[in-house]
DNA sequence: CTATTAAATAGACGGTGTCAATATGGGTTA
DNA sequence: TAACCCATATTGACACCGTCTATTTAATAG
């Protein structure tokens, strides 16, 4: 029961899931391999499947992890954001494209419904959770627009996601990627903060 | 040189090429191997190396057909399109979200960036011309417009293809997704509509 | 102390991409 | 026609991979 290796290891768990987020960064998903896993960890090749039934059980607990994390970071830029009317373009647009650069290799693989249950509750519950307080914020924040909320919710998680796959991709090489001084970025976010305020008038 | 098998086949590289592609639209990405080719080819696990160098070159070679594809549905839609000043956004969106909808493997693999050969310059060429297509028509049809016209070119093109991604990934499900009897797609390419519209007034 | 049970090991199987050595046969030249 | 060259196809090997099985280990419960 102790965290020492008690050789039935202990807290092999989270050894593994350490390890497999180091590989995640250094490597991309392809890097995260169960035999990989094992050998950074100092264990045999079938010791992983105690803890994670199959390569898929062990990305889709990285995969909420990170949902886990953007949630929160989602909620505390919420609460400390300022009472401008549009305040949640920059909170959301921050937390995801802040993640998104830092993390390359996560954000992609958030992403990969070919590689992870996507039938897992959790993780459907915290994505219905970070959808749900974009809606309540666009609800709060554009109440007499003229477009559904659910179709500016998507069309703004859309439009970030959408950015942050192509430039991750490496498919997407802006050739300049400042706009007056900007990065490009910060430069979508403003304009889509000129739909929703549009909008209102 | 007939198209009959000569045994020293004749034209296996277009075999190769038009089972991979069927292999992609059954299978998805990870179904395109090497040696699943060759068996559904009739030849045998090294032959196709004598065409392709490798999985990547094959992939490659698959991706920038398609991109060629939607250049030419883009051209085609353009040259038909209505002088309504943004007809374009129609155009555009339509020809990425019905290619993606018809064939969702081939589009999603159009962003692995980590399985084909981003070094490719007919790759980077076809890309540049959709891109450029698009920056014309934003440039003919949005001249007053007061965002720089990259980031409305960018802007869209993320907007179509985050929602295209994440609908062809599985992790987005939407609840409902029409809007007002439509399609979430066509609302969103209205709001977009609505965006540069109001960048005129 | 013993029995049970969870956890780790070792080995096997079928799959993959890719490389090297070999065999085949069409096209060109002598 | 005959001989050669060379592109193409075959075969086998190697090192990986995920996953399954049988086996051993060690911690814990009775």
């Amino acid at each position: 029961m102790s965290k020492e290796k008690s050789f039935h290891h202990g807290d092999l768990k989270r050894v593994l899931f350490d390890v497999a987020l180091k590989l995640l960064d250094r490597d991309g998903v392809d890097g995260v391999t169960i035999r990989a896993l094992a050998r950074e960890a100092g264990v045999s090749h079938g010791a992983p499947v105690n803890h994670y039934r199959d390569r898929e059980a062990l990305l889709t607990a990285l995969v909420k992890r990170q949902f886990e994390t953007i949630l929160k970071s989602v909620e505390e830029g919420l609460s400390a954001a300022t009472a401008a009317p549009n305040a949640w373009i920059e909170v959301f647009g921050k937390a995801l494209l802040d993640f998104g650069f830092q993390y390359p290799h996560r954000y992609k693989l958030l992403w990969r419904g070919d590689l992870i249950d996507l039938q897992d509750n959790d993780l459907s519950k915290l994505m219905d959770q970070i959808y749900d307080q974009l809606c309540d914020e666009i609800e709060r924040s554009v109440p007499e627009a003229e477009f559904d909320r659910d179709t500016v919710a998507v069309a703004f998680w859309s439009m970030i996601h959408g950015y942050l796959d192509m430039r991750l991709s490496g498919m997407f090489v802006p050739l300049d990627d400042k706009v007056s001084g900007k990065p490009r970025d910060v430069a979508l976010l403003e304009l889509f903060k000129m739909l929703v305020s549009h909008g209102k008038s």
